[in-house]
Parts: structure tokens; C-alpha cells; sequence
DNA sequence: AACGAACCCAACCGCCCAACG
DNA sequence: TCGTTGGGCGGTTGGGTTCGT
């Protein structure tokens, strides 16, 4: 038996808010608070179901609210936390004081989110987005003559200017090319491949969403905030549910301008300030809490401005793990 | 300037879950 | 155990705004 409806919709008004609506709302709350919504429309005279008025309230009355642009920095948090916790939405919201819920999912989904996938990361696993790749034509050694034919295969691929990293596709090449060769011994030592650094992201260690692939997080982390692999489906809730606690026990990922290696830096937006001179950077796990990173941010008044490196030094995965052949081709 | 497309975001919907009596 | 309630979440909608031609 389905739950019935919080209200009868009959003769409730529904859409935008008025002005006075908002006053009822915030007079009532301001005088009995707030606690039944099922009853407090019809006490506060308002013709909306609880619901509604709880959603008006927790999102855009309350008086704590922040509204306007979300800084750098609270984007940064956004990102690191939802690598840990997926989309707790509410959870993320707890460690940014005065944003909602609601408003950091669509912020997620509305700038974040795209401009992963601009930048070729998946928003869902934090991870590069291996799978855009054609690895069935990426290991046809004859890509490989030409770093510029490869890349221009990829871009016609796509049918984007390429969004990834010629390097990170070199590697991802190569990796399935020696899985060719040898299919179970993976690459030793990935950061040996001519051009490329350690190449480094967060992901997200949630069993559902981590089942696939388990990436460990090695050095710099307690075990047992990084061998997310042994960690049980109830450890890792415990490690979720005390992000709401006294702190953040995520590592602080570092989303790090690299003059010297912009690896994962969206090159494709029109109006991206990096410049070799630019300084975008936060350096970690100093903190254990996002809020206090050491960020800082030059110049960056505009959301393209904003991009997000990956080229972070301090998380590293094992490719073994992320790069299961399996499960691209 | 005008128009349509694309984008943004507040708000809603439906479902689920936990707490509680 | 069951029904009720509040809250969380993913997905969607619709109106306003911005952008491109």
C-alpha cells in the first residue's frame, strides 16, 4: 500500500511563491515554529500542502539561508565531498553552512557536473572517463606513429575538440595495449610511460557505486579511511553518517593547477584563465576540513575561470582496478 | 531588434526510508 | 506489526534569463 499523499491536492496552489505566501509562512514559523507541516498551511492560512511549505522553508525562507554565487571554495568542498559520499546531497549540505540540499544538487548538475564531463571526468566515479574511448581502435598501433593523428582521432570520435588528455589517452592505450600482449600482469609502474606524470583522482568508495572497480588510495591517508576495498557496506555508512559529526574525515584532495602538467584542464572552454602564470591551487590533506583549505584563488571571477584540475599528486589509484579492459571494450 | 535555442534554477513529483506511537 | 509523519533523494518541469544568429 502506497503512502497516500501528504495532503489533498484539491484546491492547493501550486508553482512560484508569492511575496505574501512567503509572509504567512515566516510569520507562522516565526511565532509557533515549525514541526507538523501536514497542519501548518491550513494553521498559517496558506492554500499549499506541508510539503511545499517545508520545501519553501528548508530552501529559500530560513533564515540562515546563503544565497548567491557559491565560491571557490565551496565548490571545492562540493567536489571532495561528493567524491567520498556520492549524492548525500544533504550531507554535503550539512558541511556547507547557509546552501541547501536542494541548491548544491543543482548546482552539481547544472555547472559541476558538466564541466567534469567537459573536462573528460566522470562526474559519477570522480575517475577519467575511460569509457568515452574506442580502445578497439585506440590499440591499432597505428594511432600510435602520431600523437597528432590519434588525437584527431579522438576528437572526430567524440565529435568534440578532445576533452581528454592526449596523455591520459596515450597511457589508456598503452595499458590496453600491453593487456593485449599479457592479459592478466598489469603495468608495474604506470608513472614510467615517457610524458606523464602519476596521474591521480578521487573516487568514489561507495559499495554501489564502487562494486565495479575499487581503486585504493594509498600513502598519506589513515588505512582506514583508504582501503575502501576492505571497508564493509556498514563502515563505510559509519564513515558517511560522521561526515555530519565533528569533522571530515575525507582526505583532502587536492584540485591542483599544474603549470607543469595540466593533464586533465579543460582546454575546450572558450574562456579559461589558466594561463601559465595563473595560481589555482589547494594544497592538502593540511586540513581536515575542506572549509579551511589553503585555497587560493587568483583571479578567478567566472565559472570557466574555475575549471578543476586532477592532476593532483597525493590520491593514486591502481589502474589495474580502473582499467578493466572488460569493461570498455 | 527580433527570434529561437540554450541555459539556469526554483519548485514539484514520486518513491523510499527511518522514527515514532 | 502497522500506520503516520517527516525527511531525503533522483528526476523532472516550467518560467525566466541569456546567448547566438
Amino acid at each position: 500500500m502506497g503512502r497516500a499523499p501528504c495532503c489533498d491536492k484539491n484546491g492547493l496552489k501550486k508553482g512560484p511563491w508569492t511575496p505574501e505566501e512567503d509572509q504567512k509562512l515566516v510569520d507562522y514559523i516565526s511565532k509557533h515554529g515549525y514541526g507538523n507541516w501536514r497542519t501548518l498551511p491550513k494553521n498559517a492560512g496558506l492554500q499549499r500542502c506541508g510539503k511545499s511549505c517545508r520545501l519553501r522553508w528548508t530552501n529559500y525562507l530560513r533564515p540562515d539561508i546563503k544565497r548567491g554565487r557559491f565560491s571557490s571554495e565551496e565548490e571545492e568542498t562540493i567536489i571532495q565531498l561528493h567524491s567520498i559520499l556520492g549524492n548525500k546531497w544533504s550531507t554535503i549540505a550539512a558541511r556547507l553552512p547557509g546552501r541547501t540540499d536542494n541548491e548544491i544538487k543543482n548546482y552539481w548538475n547544472t555547472h559541476i557536473r558538466k564541466r567534469l564531463l567537459r573536462m573528460g571526468i566522470d562526474p559519477v566515479t570522480h575517475a577519467p572517463r575511460l569509457d568515452l574511448l574506442d580502445f578497439s581502435s585506440i590499440v591499432n598501433p597505428c594511432l600510435f606513429d602520431s600523437s597528432s593523428s590519434a588525437q584527431a582521432n579522438f576528437s572526430r570520435l567524440l565529435g568534440v575538440e578532445p576533452p581528454i588528455n592526449p596523455e591520459l589517452l596515450r597511457l589508456a592505450a598503452s595499458l590496453l595495449s600491453s593487456q593485449h600482449q599479457n592479459p592478466n600482469p598489469a603495468p608495474q609502474n604506470f608513472q614510467e610511460i615517457p610524458g606523464l606524470n602519476t596521474m591521480t583522482c578521487p573516487f568514489v568508495p561507495f559499495p554501489n557505486e564502487a562494486q565495479a572497480s575499487q581503486p585504493k588510495l594509498v600513502d598519506e591517508f589513515p588505512s582506514n579511511l583508504t582501503d575502501f576495498s576492505s571497508s564493509s557496506n556498514s563502515q563505510m555508512s559509519e564513515l558517511a553518517s560522521s561526515m555530519t559529526e565533528d569533522y571530515v574525515p575525507f582526505p583532502s584532495y587536492e584540485y591542483t593547477y599544474c603549470s607543469s602538467d595540466q593533464s586533465l584542464i579543460d582546454r575546450s572552454s572558450t574562456n579559461s584563465a589558466f594561463n601559465s602564470h595563473d595560481s589555482y591551487q589547494s594544497f592538502g590533506p593540511s586540513s581536515p576540513t575542506a572549509m579551511n583549505s589553503n585555497s587560493t584563488y587568483i583571479a578567478s571571477s567566472t565559472e570557466d575561470e574555475r575549471e578543476i584540475s586532477y592532476c593532483s599528486e597525493m590520491l593514486k589509484f591502481e589502474l589495474p582496478d580502473l582499467l578493466d579492459g572488460n569493461e570498455f571494450m
